[in-house]
DNA sequence: CAGGGTTACGATATTCGTAATTATA
DNA sequence: TATAATTACGAATATCGTAACCCTG
């Protein structure tokens, strides 16, 4: 008979490398973290570590499970959440993903209304690169992310809704070469670095457009930073160019501390979602950010219309 | 702490509709899996049935976790199943489950051959439909699928290899109408019954014609039987238009016994393929046997081009 | 009163931690 | 000798089945 702790013990001994370390992990002795996994590769018939003296290692066979594992793992965690869900019992804490490249666009937009309007709430928000995100989405470190769309294609097992399609902007200083040009194209912006707070996602038309000119997977941008300040401080001491969420340097555009250059080809955009677990419901916070959002970039659009 | 059994438990109440009667699936006492569910419930600290004194009625809580707490002993059915095929234990059984369509087709020309190199194998072959055939592959009744890939098309979690094309023929007695047009239609068809092996599948071009023409969801053939010798008489007997893979009729046409149609447009197929959960890996047998398909019908490719 | 669920209780089985043991770098 | 896995053993815990009990159609 498997059991659930079995699973998580061998999860533990994987992630810690030896049943020693592994027994903080686990919250166990060592002797019985041993025999668990004992009876449990008893039980398989297949052994799942081989023993040293220096610690364990897994076998090809545990590599193949283990993912399988963890799975059904995260699966009981999802039963228990629906549990607590259904009775509000995580009502007071809300963790949230968040894209590089819209980081600050929500954080300064949003959270200050969220925390007028629910003070008590414990709530954390973590910004990553969608790798990092989607990761610790699936360990169900989040209640969902707030990113654009385009990184997260491909994931499985998540649902998305969309919230608002921001635009990107390219951004220079005032001094820039190409601003003599009558016309710009992307050929023009070629010779100077590209900056912004997150690496192009594949869908983005400038990602296909560099793989194309560069015959090989470009690794965009050359500065990578997701302080937008830092950012506009490079833009106007070099020329690189930026790219960037138009919402964010609005007010410098307006008042011609940078210049916006406007391309002869479509408009790039930010496809602002949210991204969650399809298997895991809405906590009745999270339920309340996400229609706080709804309702602040749907406001939002109306106001611009 | 949610346990393995708990799930088991409370899935086969949810089957059974009874503590009662659930004590037989689970195979314990009553008083035993009362214990084993109230603890569950309070372990989730949600009750998950009412009871009557007629039964239980699951609460709709319990409709909503009960698919995934099947997942999640799937998952771990898969986990030892892996492990059984480590150890290469389950060699000896197959089950198959297979497409009403091509049924006889597999069955006649695979099966001689596997039974002659693997005589020992204990072998099941169980013909559904798309619908049967999918649940039961998802219970783990079967190892793997051979079915047109059409109806399988939108189903989660399968992995699917595809064997070969298989053109579908439309045949008619010799004395039918249509045959004194110099060309046929599909509405030259239209007056008289269809009849075939299984219903069409909705990327089938026949189903969305008909569709079109009755303008609701067709409901075809109107004689649906997965025998060929019988639909053969039915054809030989009446004006009714027979949907039957090409290979199946294929001497009776060239005897001039049955009449092959030739419709201008583009011909119909079933997609021939091998539909198997993606969690779970081939047994050695399953290895085999698939292989030995993939053989066949290459080879009989070859032979034809 | 029959058919279901629940509770009581003693027996069994499992799992745990401490501590002794073994084996290598 | 220091570190890590294994084994031994008694204690604690969980689970089981039998049987008594409760409740309603």
């Amino acid at each position: 008979m498997l059991t659930v702790k079995q699973l998580q013990h061998v999860v533990a001994i994987k992630k810690a490398g030896s049943i020693q370390a592994a027994t903080e992990l686990a919250c166990i002795s060592q002797s019985a973290l041993t025999r668990s996994l004992m009876s449990l590769e008893d039980n398989l018939g297949v052994v799942l570590f081989e023993r040293h003296k220096t610690g364990v290692i897994p076998t090809p066979f545990c590599n193949t499970i283990i993912e399988q594992c963890q799975q059904v793992l995260h699966g009981l965690d999802d039963i228990k959440h629906n549990a607590d869900i259904y009775r509000k019992l995580e009502e007071g804490e809300l963790k949230i993903g968040i894209g590089r490249a819209i980081s600050g666009l929500v954080c300064q937009n949003i959270l200050p209304i969220f925390v007028a309007a629910y003070p008590k709430v414990k709530l954390s928000i973590i910004e990553g690169t969608p790798e990092e995100l989607t990761l610790r989405l699936q360990q169900r470190e989040f209640d969902f992310i707030i990113a654009g769309f385009g990184s997260y294609a491909n994931i499985e097992q998540i649902k998305v809704s969309r919230l608002k399609s921001i635009p990107l902007s390219i951004i220079v200083n005032n001094d820039h070469p190409v601003n003599k040009l009558e016309t710009v194209t992307w050929q023009d912006l070629l010779p100077y670095s590209l900056i912004g707070a997150t690496k192009l996602s594949l869908s983005n038309p400038l990602y296909q457009l560099f793989e194309k000119l560069t015959k090989a997977s470009p690794s965009l941008p050359s500065v990578m930073c997701s302080d937008y300040q830092a950012l506009k401080n490079i833009v106007l001491t070099s020329n690189a160019w930026l790219i960037a969420p138009a919402p964010i340097f609005e007010r410098e555009i307006v008042d011609k501390e940078l210049t916006e250059i406007n391309l002869s080809v479509k408009e790039m955009a930010i496809d602002l979602s949210v991204i969650e677990l399809s298997k895991r419901q809405r906590s009745p916070m999270a339920e309340k950010f996400i229609s706080l959002c709804e309702e602040y970039f749907c406001r939002e659009s109306e106001t611009r219309n």
